[in-house]
DNA sequence: TGCGGGCGAATGAACGATCATTCATAATGA
DNA sequence: TCATTATGAATGATCGTTCATTCGCCCGCA
C-alpha cells in the first residue's frame, strides 16, 4: 500500500518551490524540510545529501517535461508541425507551473548543474533524441546544437522563468519566430 | 595623481572573475579580497557592503558593453545593418573576455539582480534606448520587448557564458538567424 | 482477540565550517 | 604631524550534516 503521504515527493516539491522562489540561497535544508512539513533529519532519511535531492528533483522535472512533449507527438508529420508541437507543448507544460522553469534556470547557473546534467544524459533524455531526426536536421542552419537549443526551447524556458506571459496568439508568433531562426533561409 | 594600484578596480575584477568561475557560492568576501591581493577589511573601505560591490561591478560591465556597442554605431544605416552592428560588437566584446558574460548570467539568477538592474535603469542604459528607433520597431514582430531581447542578445550572452565558441562565419549565421526571428515575415 | 517484540521512518538539538561584517590597530603619504 | 587607507582576528548568524532517541505500525504467538 502506498503511504498516506509521499514524503520524498513532498520534499522534492518543497525544494523546487523554494529554489524557484528564492534561489538556492533561500533553499537551505532546514527551510526545505519546514516547507515540506517534516523535520530537518527526515530529508536525509530519503536522500543521502542535498546534491542527491537536487539531482532527483531535476530528473523528475525533466521526465515530466519529456512526457508532456511526447504525449501525442506526431512522429510522421512534417518537420515544422513536429517543431510546433514540441515547443507549444513544452511552453504550455512549463507555463502551467512556472516553478519548474524557474527551478531549471536556477539550477543551470548553480554548482549542482554539472552533475545533474551528466546524470540526465546517462539516464537518456527523450527530448534530446527527438531533435535528431534526419529530415529535421536537413532543414536546420549550420550551427552547433547548443545554439539551436538556445534560440528555441532555451528562450521559452527563460521567458517563463522571468514571468513573461504570452497569449496563445503570441505563443504562435514566438514558435514561428524560432522556426525562422533555426531553419535555413 | 592616481595611486600605484587601483584597489577598488582590483576588487571588482576579483569579484567578477570569482563569480564567473564558481558562482556567488564561491565568491565570499574573503575569497574576493584574497584574489584581489588585499585584506578582507579593505573591500569594506571601498564598498559599504557586498551588495554595493556587486552593483558597482554590474554597472561597470554594462557600461563597458554599452561603450563597445556604441563605438562606431552607424546611426543612419539601414535597420538590418544597425542590428548586425549591435549584435556583432556585443558578441565580440563579451567573447573577448567571457568572464563578463558569465558574471551577467550568474547575476541574473541571483538575489542581487533586482536591485542591480533597478540601479542600471535609474542610471540610464544606453543599450535600451538604442533599440527604440521607430524604423527598427516597425519591422519587429509583435511581441514584448523581453521576448525580442531573449531571442537575440540574450542568446548571445548565454552562449558565451556557456563557452560555445563561434567562428566569424558562424557568428554571421547567428546574427542573421536572430534577425529572421525578430522581424516580421 | 490481545500482546509484545522488532524495525524502518521521523525527529530536532548539536556540530564544525563558513559566511558577511566589524573594529582596534598599524601603515602610508602629504 | 595627521588624515586616509589597509589590516586580519573576532563576532554572531546560518549552512549542511549527524545521531541518539522516539514514534508508528505490522508480525507471530497465545
Amino acid at each position: 500500500m502506498s503511504p498516506a503521504v509521499d514524503r520524498p515527493a513532498a520534499i522534492r516539491r518543497a525544494l523546487r518551490d523554494l529554489v524557484a522562489g528564492r534561489g538556492f540561497h533561500g533553499a537551505s535544508m532546514g527551510a526545505v524540510a519546514k516547507e515540506a512539513g517534516v523535520a530537518t533529519g527526515t530529508a536525509y532519511v530519503h536522500y543521502e545529501s542535498k546534491d542527491e535531492l537536487v539531482v532527483a528533483t531535476y530528473l523528475e522535472i525533466k521526465a515530466e517535461l519529456g512526457d508532456a512533449v511526447l504525449d501525442g507527438y506526431p512522429a510522421d508529420a512534417e518537420p515544422f508541425d513536429r517543431w510546433h508541437h514540441i515547443l507549444t507543448r513544452a511552453y504550455r507544460h512549463l507555463a502551467a507551473e512556472p516553478e519548474r522553469a524557474r527551478f531549471l534556470t536556477q539550477l543551470e547557473e548553480s554548482p549542482y548543474y554539472e552533475e545533474a546534467h551528466a546524470r540526465l544524459v546517462a539516464a537518456g533524455d527523450p527530448l534530446t533524441s527527438i531533435g535528431e531526426a534526419d529530415d529535421l536536421q536537413a532543414l536546420i542552419v549550420d550551427l552547433p546544437w547548443e545554439v539551436v537549443y538556445a534560440l528555441s526551447l532555451g528562450v521559452a524556458v527563460r521567458l517563463i522563468a522571468a514571468g513573461t506571459a504570452l497569449k496563445d496568439e503570441q505563443l504562435d508568433t514566438l514558435v514561428t519566430a524560432t522556426w525562422r531562426a533555426v531553419t535555413k533561409p
